[in-house]
DNA sequence: TTTAAAATGAAAATGATTTTCATTTTCGAG
DNA sequence: CTCGAAAATGAAAATCATTTTCATTTTAAA
């Protein structure tokens, strides 16, 4: 069980936007660093105050255009949440989904749930092909459990 | 297996607005309707369109105040997807989840899961304590399976 | 019937994100 | 290296969804 998605790294990142034509510069670089060393999921404005302490020039729009490259490459995804959907992580890599303080906001992944039977029995009652599956789970990490008691 | 949440009705609505304090219209009543009698999760301007056909002088606005009203009073709930959040739904009464048409956007209810075996197994792992879950299934309904064979 | 509270629509305000544009930076070709 | 085309950048303006304000109308209870 792993903090980050199948030990995903900066130079995996920064080599992935290179294929894809981007270039490689310093905003890009403490953006994506700041992505993969959060705990939590962050929102562009937060992901903009943390790279702004290395690199004071930073425009905020720069982060947005960040972002959306690594959506694009598929090497974030987007967090959802009662409270909004803007903070982003580092995507799941293959079979892999989140679970989530609802305290202090830090994800951990995990894999090995095996719905292949529900999904069965769902397709026997409604007739619906499945495709694929968004599951996520909220709860106490260990600290803030810690923490509450 | 139900298409609405265990038989939800306007008539619950609207009773449970006015037991809340709100008042009876026939704006909140037409844009109530809209949202029951959809198969698919609409947007706020969808249900604006759709609920003018009924009421001409029907504002936007309006519609915005009566969806918070509904959420507020839990008979409503947004459907995340990654195209957007933007979209609700009579929400889900117990356990219960959604199963939804990537291709025409018909939602259908569902329960049954068993993820206590799953629930237990993380938290023996990661030492969360799970507090709940969403799941979302995504899938070709019936007629989208007949239509793309 | 009266009246206070709630609801309404139009217009303005807000907040998040995207676009435009002039300037700077990157990186491969020479 | 040195150029030059393409990409990246920041500031400001534009866009889009949602909320607030305000003057007016409607509801429901006395
Ligand atoms: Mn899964
Ligand atoms: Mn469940
Ligand atoms: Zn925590
Ligand atoms: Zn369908």
């Amino acid at each position: 069980m792993n903090t980050l998605p199948l030990e995903t790294t900066l130079t995996d990142w920064l080599n992935r936007l290179q294929e894809s034509g981007y270039r490689s510069t310093d905003r890009c670089e403490a953006i994506a660093r700041v992505i993969l060393s959060s705990q939590r999921a962050l929102d562009p404005v937060e992901i903009f105050d943390a790279a702004r302490a290395e690199i004071p020039g930073l425009g905020l729009v720069t982060v947005y255009r960040t972002l959306q490259k690594l959506e694009e490459l598929g090497l974030i995804q987007r967090l959802h949440q009662e409270e909004g959907c803007r903070r982003v992580l580092p995507a799941v890599k293959g079979h892999q989904h989140f679970l989530v303080c609802s305290s202090c906001g830090m994800v951990r992944y995990f894999e090995g749930d095996n719905l292949a039977p529900l999904f069965e029995e769902i397709t026997r009652q409604t007739g619906f092909a499945i495709q694929n599956h968004w599951l996520q789970l909220f709860g106490l990490c260990p600290a803030c459990r810690a923490a509450s008691a």
